[in-house]
DNA sequence: ACCTGAACACCGTTCAAGT
DNA sequence: ACCTGAACACCGTTCAAGT
């Protein structure tokens, strides 16, 4: 935490002290465009120093959105673990996805973002899909115990994410306003949506 | 379709031509890293021209984000049209819809996207409602007719909707591949979110 | 009324040179 | 091995001046 500038020329883990302090600014206001000189000018460096540690600024971005997936892979699996059986987990889950886009969501858009170039989009994939998981064993127990409608847990996986990714994205836009489709529109979904998974 | 820049000093309609343009160039590849001063090069006008007719870029890119809507709502209004009942329009629109997504990478995302501003947002919300009441009526009318399941009709559209722009942007972005998800991953979701909203 | 050209303050990126 | 400073080619934006 001490963020002093007088550093002896060697900066300790400079690469570490990139991430956090870009995704530090990520989450400021207006933190989506984000700059690598002014990333450099915080943690205290010359504006070159990140390309030790960073092929380019597309890089940094890709680190940080893996980053992001972890942390949203955590949210989920500890919504799940908090949780009673397979549906009770799944709507636990459900909010912890929306509480996390809405909380990070410079960080969320990034994730989701083109600036992610397709080759970065692979490992972007990878770390994804340990998020992606926990749905689908949830989706899985659910119809195992008789509590989920039972259809092709792929098919029903790729529409939950499609749900949770949609509500959490249209929010962020501003798109679910109460005059248009009442007061708490993102639980009615929800719940709108579950009672067409749930048996 | 003469794109020639021998014009006489005055263009005839330089805003037009801005917009078309701009958004012929976010169908390019890597289109979404889109320059003002590309698109007076392309215009054939100088750098400075754009902000006679615009504020800055994010106007002009806000006002292209609202005709991607206006777009949008025709492909979906056509897409019901063109369909017999409202379960089979509802589908139709949907297929439409994806159909949209996938054609326009960088419009799409652009329409949704943070570029927008904060008080641009409010009327990208009005012109994008135009698409949503397509969705809101058909349901009405699939509910009316016993077609679709008998929930509040505002979440159940938001419902449809997050998942239409969910599936769309998760396809965006390379997220359902085929060794995860399965072949079609689109369509199986698609079928598996319809079997829990038509009765 | 509409457009240009030069100018300003910024970027991302590179590279020789410093410690 | 790691970092700096100057440099290059670009932006977005502004503004006096041209037609």
């Amino acid at each position: 935490m001490t963020e002093t500038q007088k550093r002896p020329y060697h900066h300790g883990d400079l690469r570490q002290a990139i991430i956090e302090t870009a995704i530090a600014m990520l989450n400021e206001p207006g933190g989506w465009q984000f700059t690598l000189r002014e990333v450099a000018r915080r943690a205290g460096v010359s504006h070159a120093a990140p390309y030790k540690h960073f092929p380019d600024k597309a890089a940094l971005l890709a680190e940080i959105a893996l980053i992001g997936f972890d942390r949203l892979h955590v949210a989920l699996a500890s919504a799940r673990s908090g949780a009673g059986n397979a549906t009770e987990a799944l709507v636990a889950a459900s909010r912890a996805y929306l509480v996390f886009g809405l909380g990070n969501p410079a960080l969320y858009r990034l994730m989701f973002g083109a600036e992610i170039g397709n080759s970065a989009a692979v490992h972007r994939d990878k770390r994804a899909m340990g998020a992606f998981d926990v749905v689908m064993d949830l989706l899985a127990e659910g119809q195992a115990a008789g509590l989920i409608e039972k259809r092709g847990v792929a098919g029903q996986a790729a529409s939950v994410w499609a749900q949770m990714h949609g509500l959490t994205m249209l929010k962020l836009d501003g798109m679910l306003r109460p005059e248009r489709v009442g007061e708490d529109a993102v639980e009615a979904a929800l719940a709108s949506f579950y009672e067409g998974v749930f048996v």
